[in-house]
RNA sequence: CUAGCUGGCCGGACGGCCGCUGCCGGGCGAACAGGCUUUGCGGCCACAAGCGCCCGGUGGAGGAAAGUCCGGGCUCCAGGGAUCGACGGUGGCGGCUAACGGCCGCCGGAGGCGACUCCAGGGAAAGUGCCACAGAGAACAGACCGCCUGAGCGGGGCAACCUGCAAGGGUAAGGGUGAAACGGUGCGGUAAGAGCGCACCGCGCGACCGGCAACGGAAGCGGCACGGCAAACCCCACCGGGAGCAAGACCAAAUAGGGGCGGCGCGGAUGGCUUGGGCAACCUCGUCAUCCAGGCAUGAUCCAGGCCGCCGCCCGGGUUGGUUGCUCGAGGCGCGGAGCGAUCCGCGUCCCAGAUGAAUGGCCGUCGCGGAGGGAAACCUCCAGACAGAACCCGGCUUACAGGCCAGCUGGCAAA
């Protein structure tokens, strides 16, 4: 039974951890772009194995409301399928974009499942392609 | 009924599934510590607090949380005194308040038929400055056209006189310019005019009266001047240390360039003598003389002071993470009382967000409200639902805002 319910949700917390993830691979859909890196040996400590998200939404997007709600909607959604398409072990970063204010939540939750399939699929050419800009 | 004015208030409601976070209660677990027992490994017992998980209960964004424009509380730093100056702010009077640049009441001015609204509303006879363009003249004003007078030179006429030109003088009533031209109207007066004189109006001064005051009223006096701008400098009065919860305090980790206390010494340069070392240049110990007396801490000055080097001992800074500050407060609500009111007093009652990559929600349904369309109606369909997210806390101001509610008042219409 206690498998049924989703797990609390782990988020990034420092800048530096965000700063990390931004060389794993990534994909980007109408309204996130979501980025993935395995942790390394010595930062998996032993209290949390599970998946970790962090959440970017600039200020661009709009004022403190609309920022608020765009992360809202986004850190539910996550909850939704995270289970299901997270791997243990991963950090994620989901750059939010306009569109996540308004689009339906449906197709929120389906391009977040489609992005996290194609994340762990090739993740290592892109890698390499980042690697030589960096 | 309608048009408006003022003040106050609200800022969708209910439900389902799934979450986040503070507090309270309960349960379970592990580690440490405690007691008993055992030679020992170990076993048993008990619970305060903390930690992790689970269950239940309960609280969880705003009227502006916003802009960060004022005023405070709180915290740290600086702070010896006096005087002067600089800078910034405020600006009718009285009151309220912890305080304010806020609020209330009143006064003055402007607007509105009115309810009412708006006003940086001290000083322009302390000084400096500006007042463009137009205009003749614009701040100790000014004769362009006019009007009046007119030396003199002409024309006509017997003459009285009529008439043309005209230097100069008088004149601010008229024209013209302008935002503004030494007050307006009338009568008298005059060569023409003019406060030159008079009446009324306006203006200035104003004994005295009322008011705590701002100010109001006002006998009388003055023939009329003293223009505007101080959101130009400025003058006057009053107020004002600086930085801010990333303040500040504590804990842990890894690394070195600060502080306190005690003792000793009392800056530098030059020269003389001197101790010791060296072949010597020179180095070194001490002392005397002369000269300069330095730097640091509010802007200046004055008075009174402090610190600077070496040794020993003790303690801690900056960075990262965590804990705290952190929410009970000039607090909310109700009743009663004082006051025109802001507000104050008394009693009762309540505990009402504390996050920190930052919670206070995500999705869905029903209803209600507003607009548009359809329909005879019940009703149906579509759209819209604002401004906006606490970050130490209060008191204000300002700005943004879909829609709606209540109370009082004013004008008009109708009825009684």
């Amino acid at each position: 039974m206690p498998a049924a319910r989703p797990p609390s949700l782990v988020s990034l917390k420092r800048r530096a951890e965000f700063l990390r993830v931004r060389g794993g691979s990534r994909c980007a859909t109408a309204s996130f772009v979501l980025e993935a890196k395995p942790r390394a040996q010595q930062d998996v400590s032993v209290a949390v194995r599970e998946a970790r998200f962090g959440f970017t939404v600039t200020k661009r997007l709009g004022k403190a409301v609309d920022r608020n709600r765009i992360k809202r909607r986004l850190r539910a959604a996550v909850r939704n399928v995270q289970m299901k398409h997270a791997r243990p072990g991963f950090d994620y970063v989901i750059v939010a974009r306009s569109p996540a204010l308004d689009t339906a939540y449906a197709t929120l939750l389906g391009d977040l499942e489609k992005a996290l399939e194609r994340v762990h699929e090739a993740p290592r050419e892109r890698r390499g392609a980042k690697g030589t800009t960096r």
